[in-house]
DNA sequence: CTGAAAGCGCTTACAG
DNA sequence: CTGAAAGCGCTTACAG
């Protein structure tokens, strides 16, 4: 890399001392608005940039945060990613991932890394591994820390840490509701995260809609063939009218048996998902969704994240809850 | 954040000076094994990591990349960076995401930023607009600036940098014989991309695999009406009998007017198209698809960049190709 | 209004 | 084998 021109030389070429030119750059009222606006000629002449390590080193920070994604490759969270990149943007923050990949193992050491102390604070979703071996010692340790960390998206934990996510419970209570006016009377639940923190929330929103004479039909399963088995039995057996659909993999598996199953979406059989809408729409039929406001997701945790850095917060800790809702497409219209 | 333990501190503690206390900690042949093992018994006890901003300053490197993304939202990029990622994670590099949403003026920021110095080196997709504006100054003084560049995915660009992509000529060179083989007379491409690098590359490809006595059926149009308008026409008026698609947007477009004209596909027309499998393996019928190997291009793109870093190339700039390959579903099976 | 000095937390040539 | 000193590129309290 060119060797970019530093304070010293700039001083030199001036003929005044470091301590003037820094100064001079940063507008202080000691220096005579003369010398100012000598040095800033010849700094933009030469183009110079303070040097951020330097200035990192002096202010103990390091202007940059760190991003743990458990799954770039969903798209929900690229989305939440791209949020974040915006707000970061605009609070002049420098944004590092890291991509847990859903691993305990891997998120450990991200954890352990982070808290060596490079970033200023960490936004983090806690990966799935982590969640079913309930071991969130590496985590509690980076907030015990003092490091700012901010929870987004996956958030019903008990941390005293500030949180960023949805109302997944109110969601499946609003879109069981939303069905029962439709006038469904079976409706059902398929998933393969009932394990997780929001997948549980998912179900519990939907039982709470349902009436205390109303049945529970519940698929959940991660294991592919034994979801498909309790799905089949849902559908052929118990001839459920409707479901709710917790993830991609439960959505499209849902679909896809429907459709070789000669039932007809949404005549027979209405589907409200969990997942994006690049694939809800291009699905046929196309199916509802869940729109969770993915951007918005990461830009208020990095908002939040940003005051937290900068004390601009009071102490208590913040859980911020965003809109989202149910996007109707083919397979909940009216049949 | 909890104040960490200084190389100061610890020499205090011990009673030794600063200097020992690196050196010890550094294996440094200076000094006495016994020493060593008290030190770093200490260290470890106090949990002793050095600062990073203040080994950054030293040696002039801030161990970060910076990577431009255009489009986070797009899966292909999302694996590449899970690739960089990955890689980086090796090589012990920091991640710094920034994206350009597309955007030749975001772009423009952005790469001013590096330049001034944060980043060891930058790992760039070039913008749509940039391609379209053929404005690429930005990049051209970034990469005058000394810093290690390394072009990913686009780059079919005349400058002097490593680049890491494929070979869009050959994939679709293969694919239109491939269509051939099949018996296929009447291939067509779609393409809303046309403008850029790849999407001319994608049409070069095509054409160079027709004899001379083929007809061209190209539908390319960026605009959603008019691309309609031009494939209707191949669909409908030159009866098309498959279809090259070089990006989503067409790709699901021609899947879609198929469907409502009752064009059945494979039987009356094959599809091969840009997407994503995510998407691809879910449409019905499920749509052939390139598989771009996205991870590897990201990975190999940090891999030289790291070794370019760290001085470890020959000066003459590489180019590298990694394979792709066309995953065959049911739109291009046997009829 | 300007500059010398100290210091952020390290590393490393040099002296002893 | 150990330590004092210089220096990476800045900022800022302090002296003049």
């Amino acid at each position: 890399m060119k060797n970019r021109i530093t304070l010293k030389e700039l001083a030199k070429l001036l003929n005044v001392s470091v301590s003037t030119v820094s100064k001079a750059l940063n507008d202080s009222a000691e220096i005579s608005p003369k010398t100012i606006v000598r040095v800033k000629e010849l700094a933009a002449l030469h183009k110079y940039r303070p040097n951020p390590t330097a200035v990192n080193l002096k202010s103990s920070k390091s202007g940059t945060v760190g991003v743990i994604i458990p799954n770039i490759a969903n798209s929900f969270f690229a989305k939440v990613l791209s949020g974040i990149e915006a707000q970061a943007q605009k609070d002049g923050l420098q944004v590092i991932t890291y991509i847990s990949n859903e691993s305990h193992e891997r998120e450990k050491q991200i954890t352990e890394m982070l808290a060596s102390g490079f970033v200023d604070g960490v936004l983090l979703a806690i990966a799935e591994e982590t969640q079913r071996k309930k071991d969130f010692e590496h985590i509690i340790n980076l907030i015990d820390y003092n490091l700012p960390v901010v929870l987004y998206d996956r958030i019903d934990f008990d941390m005293k840490v500030d949180k960023v996510g949805i109302d997944d419970q109110k969601i499946f209570y609003d879109a069981t509701k939303y069905l029962q006016s439709l006038g469904k009377k079976k409706i059902g639940i398929a998933t393969t995260i009932h394990h997780m923190g929001v997948g549980k929330l998912r179900i519990t929103g939907y039982k709470e809609a349902l009436e205390s004479k109303d049945d529970f039909f519940i698929a959940n399963s991660a294991n592919p063939e034994s979801l498909k088995a309790k799905l089949l039995d849902l559908l052929l057996n118990k001839k459920v009218d409707a479901l709710l659909c917790s993830d991609f993999d439960s959505t499209l598996m849902t679909q896809r048996l429907a459709y070789e199953n000669n039932i007809r979406i949404p005549q027979d059989l209405k589907i409200i998902g969990f997942i994006n809408s690049e694939i809800a729409e291009f699905l046929t039929p196309s199916i509802s969704y869940v729109n969770q406001n993915a951007a918005k997701i990461g830009e208020t945790a990095m908002e939040i994240l940003s005051k937290r850095i900068n004390n601009k917060l009071e102490p208590s800790k913040k859980e911020v809850v965003i809109d989202s809702l149910v996007v109707h497409l083919e397979s909940t219209s009216k049949s």
